[in-house]
RNA sequence: CGGGGUAUAGCGCAGUCUGGUAGCGCAUCUGCUUUGGGAGCAGAGGGUCGCAGGUUCGAAUCCUGCUGCCCCGACCA
């Protein structure tokens, strides 16, 4: 992409209502652009960075089993009056009324929904387990919204939806999920701790928290120090295989981790000094197994092997795209701007032109910028009439994770500088090599 | 939902107390000189001062009502 033809309003001064460090760089780089309060407008580079995480997000959901489809925004007053959460829910329900005057809602969530469409075709065992999910927009009428994308009332959510036969089966798929999501964070560079949870107003008695540490976070929480150093499972992880998921679980509960709400002071105090961490948090994903609450009153039931009906069990698993993006920023940036990790940045590389105008720099340029094209490699190609300064200045709060910077002192001896965003390592290297360091 | 702020050009702000028809920095546009870490000079454009009433010869400024947004608390993917 050209950024002379890209859409990137960048912002030299930051906006006053911006409090914590990533709102302040979604705003200064472009990303997004409120439009009401704890409601975005997300700009071309935020766009590209949820998209990035949507689709790692996706590829995980994949992975572990589970079934891709796509929910309404807006739901019927009446599904709600089955499980009885349409007057439990209060005023973080957003309530509508269309033109025939029948009660809708902006959905904050998909329980009922997702139950109501499992009950509508699934009449055996034979046909479970079962893990249907979407990545929708929500609402949540947030008493007070705050830091930007972080808490904001319409929010990206990809949740997904587990049925199964038997307690057993049910347990089988929280794993399942629990593993997806040590994967999910992991692919994106971040360290998420599985923290013992409360359940809330979804309900149920199996629930974990996943949560990164970083010093802006709303959840006070308290953990093991292994938690930092322990190693994700492989990408071919037998998810189909009961004791080696429970085994994982095991593995990763076995060390004292809570939140707060969960915080059980004397098994913390067990753990040894030099291990014992207290610290902020924010919450990036949250996993619910919660049996048979919406499929009871919902009558979501299955013929099993015995000939009898059974209540399905379910748990729900949601991540939140959109606040992760906020959360990516708080672990990843420094005093100039954000340093995106590879996998969820909006370009591979930036190329930065420091003479537009100069015949050979032009071409050096263009010449870099087709090869990288035809290569795959994403790049930002800073085409601008700007000088120097401008351009670095961008480039760095934009965080791209690599720099090519062409300018015409290094041309004439053959060299192309390669600066490395999160390091502040620069390289002088021929075309060649610049070629071969990112197409390779 | 309680408490506290705030609203003036794209962004950040002054002017409001003490009423006289709106200003600064950055950004934008034009020209010239510049060009390896957010350039300099010269010139230009851009605002029904959140909205609605009221007081007054005259309101950004005083009075009344409303709304948006922000912060603190309680609450939360």
């Amino acid at each position: 992409m050209r950024l002379s033809r890209f859409f990137l309003p960048i912002l030299r001064e930051t906006p006053k209502e911006a409090e914590i460090v990533s709102h302040r760089l979604m705003l200064r780089a472009g990303m997004v652009r409120q439009e009401s309060a704890g409601i975005y407008a997300w700009l071309p580079l935020g766009l590209r960075v949820l998209r990035k995480i949507e689709q790692i997000v996706r590829e995980e959901q994949n992975r572990a089993g589970a079934v891709e489809l796509l929910m309404p925004v807006i739901q019927s007053a009446d599904l709600w009056r089955e499980s009885g959460r349409y007057d439990a829910y209060g005023k973080e329900m957003l309530r509508i009324e269309d033109r025939h005057e029948r009660e809708m809602l902006f959905g904050p969530t998909n329980e009922e929904m997702i139950t109501e469409i499992f009950r509508a075709y699934v009449r055996s065992y034979k046909d479970l387990p079962l893990n249907l999910y979407h990545i929708q927009w929500k609402f949540r009428d947030e008493v007070r919204p705050r830091f930007g994308v972080m808490r904001s009332r319409e929010f990206l959510m990809k949740d997904a939806y587990s049925f199964d036969l038997d307690a057993e089966g049910a347990r089988h798929s929280y794993n399942k999920m629990f593993v997806a999501y040590l994967r999910t964070f992991a692919r994106m560079g971040l360290k998420a701790i599985p923290m013992r949870a409360d359940t809330g107003p979804i309900g149920g008695n199996l629930s974990h928290e996943f949560i990164i540490l970083a010093s802006t976070g709303e959840s006070e929480v308290f953990c093991h120090a292994d938690y930092l150093s322990k190693d994700v499972p492989d990408a071919d992880v037998a998810f189909d295989d009961r004791a080696v998921m429970q085994g994982l679980f095991d593995s990763w509960t076995a060390n004292y981790a809570a939140t707060s709400e969960m915080h059980d002071a004397a098994a913390f105090e067990a753990i040894p000094d030099a291990q014992r961490m207290s610290a902020r948090g924010i919450e990036v994903g949250h996993i619910f197994y919660f049996g048979t609450k919406y499929s009871e009153p919902m009558r979501a039931v299955v013929n099993g092997p015995d000939g009898k009906e059974h209540i399905v069990q379910m748990g729900s698993y949601g991540i939140g795209p959109s606040r992760l993006v906020a959360a990516l920023i708080e672990a990843n940036h420094d005093e100039n701007g954000i340093i995106w990790p590879e996998s969820v940045a909006p370009f591979r590389l930036g190329l930065a032109n420091l003479k537009v105008g100069d015949a050979a720099t032009d071409a050096a340029c263009a010449d870099l910028y087709a090869k990288f094209e035809k290569a795959g490699v994403d790049t930002l190609y800073d085409d601008r009439d700007e000088r120097p300064g401008a351009k670095f200045a961008t480039m760095d709060l934009i965080g791209l994770p690599d720099q090519v910077i062409i300018g015409p002192k290094g041309l004439a001896e053959g060299k192309i500088e390669v600066k490395n965003r999160r390091s502040g390592a620069r390289e002088n290297l021929s075309i060649d090599e610049v070629l071969n360091k990112f197409t390779a």
